[in-house]
DNA sequence: CGGCCTCGAGTTCC
DNA sequence: CTCGAGGCCG
């Protein structure tokens, strides 16, 4: 066999051989050549292309590491919305789920549909699929002919970024797919694989760079690279787990479909199992996680899927998720570690905030060296002491918690001192005081204590408040220590010529910084009244009292008993604010900020005058929506006469519902309240 | 009195 | 997002 001879024929069948070769090395992970061998292949059928441009094919092996960089990523729109699950956290909710899917499914049945489900005697009854959930990166497959075309992430669902030059360094990824039909979507999840994780840290660390946090990271930094070299340097792999869009062939089961891929060259996990019996779901739930740890990919939860894809077309959507299948999430993970020392804060109000130095440990994928006490009668109520062993979990696997001591800390014979408050302040050192009747030991010092005022300045250009950009948490602390400001007023003192040249600054980032300054002069009296931080005006609460009393000056001059009319204020929130709001450095900052024209009126709409299509309902927003930020979206249905409160409860009308919504939506689904997404938010606004 | 709500606070990733 | 404390309201 002489590539002089036919170099079309030879550049085929190089790229056969080569596409089995891949196969069994990188799916089946059972090679069947040397390493060399592969290379001598690879490199012949490089070279005839180079020989031969006209060879070259986008399906080609050499063609998996992409030549050029790109700027950006282009968008990539779905073809079929790529959707996020529902989550269980409980053998409860997981089984809630199963009776609500085929409740739906009976109901469907009675009501004649005559193209309904399937029944099995008396209930609609179905089988159902169960799948490792991959803690990696949601990706979609594109083939037209039978050839990859795209790949893309899943980006907001709707819309991702282009990324096939990247995913086509990813061996698992089928170029080219013999027998398919004419249009063929593969969904699937790109990861890294543990050892192969290792490896690349232990590489990186070895040529000095900075080792990767954990796999999924890794993995969704390695495909959004922009130079595909990189990429194709970074082993990952992708488990494929469902077809999207498909036209020219059909499958009745997900089973169906997952043989299907799996006999057309992608790598389908061989543990997906299926079942008839809800039993059987939960105890491959519990089968998953008990050999969780023990596998080569990181897995956060098991996909728990109706099996007959017609009945899941059936089951509909709410809001952005599937109700044909749910995400059986594992309880977040937990890891022992010593409480090194238990250090104090201080809070905006005062108040002395205990958290825990810890020996650096890895929860749930990130490594935790801080976390949380919340305060002094939790503290206590949890009897850890400094120097011995806690558990940590993650709370809402984000925010690192101490739960407890471990058993063996208990057990201690000689068990140190239980941590108190400081006392003194740890920012000025003032003698703090515990309150009678509080909880909480407080600095006194509030005009002048530092860590008081560099809370009051962080809390006042924050989002919800004067949501000053550019001025953030790091510049704030760098003003005060600077002497460049002293309270919040200072701010609108700040110029052009005082911060230019200052650390950091050059004259473009200083002009955009008193411009932003500027621009906050337009915030809403609400805004204003909140970033004062007043103790017990938050964001509601100041709404409500500038609603209510419209302005400044009014406010100003309300007897506690005037304050108290204002709805959801009782006679303790109306003294101590009345309180707050008489005292002379509250006075003088309040003068100060209307001497640099902030807003002190309620332009907003009076309440009173309109009757909104929302008027008198209570909505509550989760998740990410599509268009309208969240800060939109409550001003829009404030304007409509709604109400927008942070819990599901029986008095909540409706639950929003966007992207990666959380508990809020679970607890909306058992209380069955009516769930809506963005458009159903704005078809109710219009009326 | 009990349910519901708001406030205030923390932290890590990108 | 999540939690505890505690105020508000029916």
């Amino acid at each position: 066999m002489s590539a002089s001879h036919d170099p079309a024929a030879r550049a085929a069948q190089l790229r056969r051989e080569l596409g089995h070769h891949n196969h069994r090395y990188y799916v089946l992970d059972d090679p069947d050549i040397s390493d060399a061998d592969y290379d001598a292949l690879i490199n012949e059928l490089r070279a005839l292309e180079a020989e031969h441009p006209d060879l070259r094919t986008s399906d080609s092996p050499t063609q998996r590491v992409g030549a050029r960089a790109l700027e950006r990523f282009a968008p990539a729109e779905h073809r079929q919305p790529m959707l996020s699950l529902a989550n269980a956290t409980s053998e409860e909710e997981l089984r809630a789920w199963v009776q609500r899917s085929e409740r739906v499914l009976t109901k469907q049945a009675q009501h004649g549909d005559p193209s309904g489900p399937t029944l099995r005697g008396q209930d609609a009854r179905t089988s159902f699929v169960t799948e490792p959930k991959v803690d990696g990166l949601a990706i979609s497959l594109l083939y037209e002919d039978g050839v990859l075309v795209r790949g893309a992430t899943r980006g907001d669902g709707e819309v991702g970024e282009d990324v096939t030059q990247n995913l086509r360094t990813i061996k698992a990824v089928p170029l080219r797919v013999e027998g398919a039909p004419d249009l063929l979507e593969v969904r699937g999840e790109a990861y890294l694989p543990r050892a192969a994780f290792a490896r690349l840290n232990e590489e990186r660390v070895a040529a000095g760079e900075a080792p990767f946090a954990n796999p999924r990271n890794s993995a969704a930094g390695s495909i959004r690279q922009l130079d595909p070299r990189v990429t194709a340097g970074r082993p990952l792999s992708m488990w494929a787990y469902s077809v999207g869009a498909l036209e020219g062939l059909s499958f009745a089961t997900q089973t169906e479909s997952l043989d299907w891929l799996r006999e057309h060259g992608f790598k389908v996990n061989g543990d997906i199992a299926r079942h008839d019996e809800l039993e059987q779901v939960v105890a491959a739930c519990r089968w998953w996680e008990e050999r969780r740890e023990s596998l080569d990919y990181e897995i956060d939860g098991v996909v728990v899927k109706v099996d007959d894809l017609d009945l899941q077309r059936r089951l509909g959507v709410v809001g952005r998720e599937p109700r044909g299948a749910i995400a059986w999430k594992f309880p977040p993970m937990t890891a022992t570690t010593v409480l090194e020392r238990v250090m104090w804060n201080v809070g905006r109000t005062g108040h002395m905030v205990p958290f825990a130095e810890l020996a650096a440990v890895q929860v749930s994928g990130v490594t935790v060296k801080l976390a949380t006490l919340h305060n002094e009668e939790d503290l206590k109520r949890k009897d850890v002491r400094e120097g011995e062993e806690v558990i940590v979990t993650r709370a809402g696997d984000v925010i690192p918690r101490v739960v407890s001591p471990t058993a063996k800390a208990l057990r201690r014979r000689q068990r140190g001192p239980v941590p108190a408050p400081p006392a003194q302040c740890p920012a000025c050192g003032t003698d703090t005081i515990k309150p009678e009747d509080g909880v909480w030991t407080i600095c006194p010092n509030r005009a002048s204590c530092p860590g008081q005022r560099f809370q009051a300045v962080k809390h006042f250009v924050s989002r919800g408040a004067m949501d000053i950009e550019g001025l953030g948490e790091e510049r704030a602390l760098a003003f005060l220590e600077g002497g460049l400001i002293a309270s919040t007023a200072d701010i609108y003192e700040l110029t052009q010529e005082t911060l230019t040249g200052l650390e950091g600054f050059g004259e473009l980032s200083a002009r955009n910084l008193v411009e932003s300054i500027e621009r906050s002069k337009g915030q809403s009296f609400h805004r204003v009244l909140y970033g004062l931080g007043i103790p017990g005006i938050g964001f509601v609460n100041a709404r409500a009292l500038t609603r209510h009393l419209r302005t400044m000056d009014a406010l100003l001059a309300a007897s506690p008993e005037e304050i108290e009319q204002t709805p959801g204020i009782g006679p303790i929130l109306a003294r101590t604010i009345a309180a707050t709001l008489s005292e002379e450095a509250t006075r003088e900052l309040i003068e100060r900020l209307r001497g640099h024209d902030l807003q002190m009126v309620d332009d907003g709409p009076d309440p009173r005058a309109g009757q909104g299509p929302l008027h008198g309902k209570t909505l509550v927003l989760t998740g990410t929506l599509p268009e309208l930020t969240r800060e939109d979206a409550t001003e829009r249905i404030e304007a409509a006469g709604g109400k927008v409160t942070g819990s599901v409860s029986k008095k909540t009308d409706y639950v929003v519902a966007g992207e990666e919504a959380g508990t809020k939506l679970a607890k909306a689904e058992q209380l069955g309240t009516e769930v809506l997404d963005e458009a159903g938010l704005l078809a109710l606004l219009d009326g």
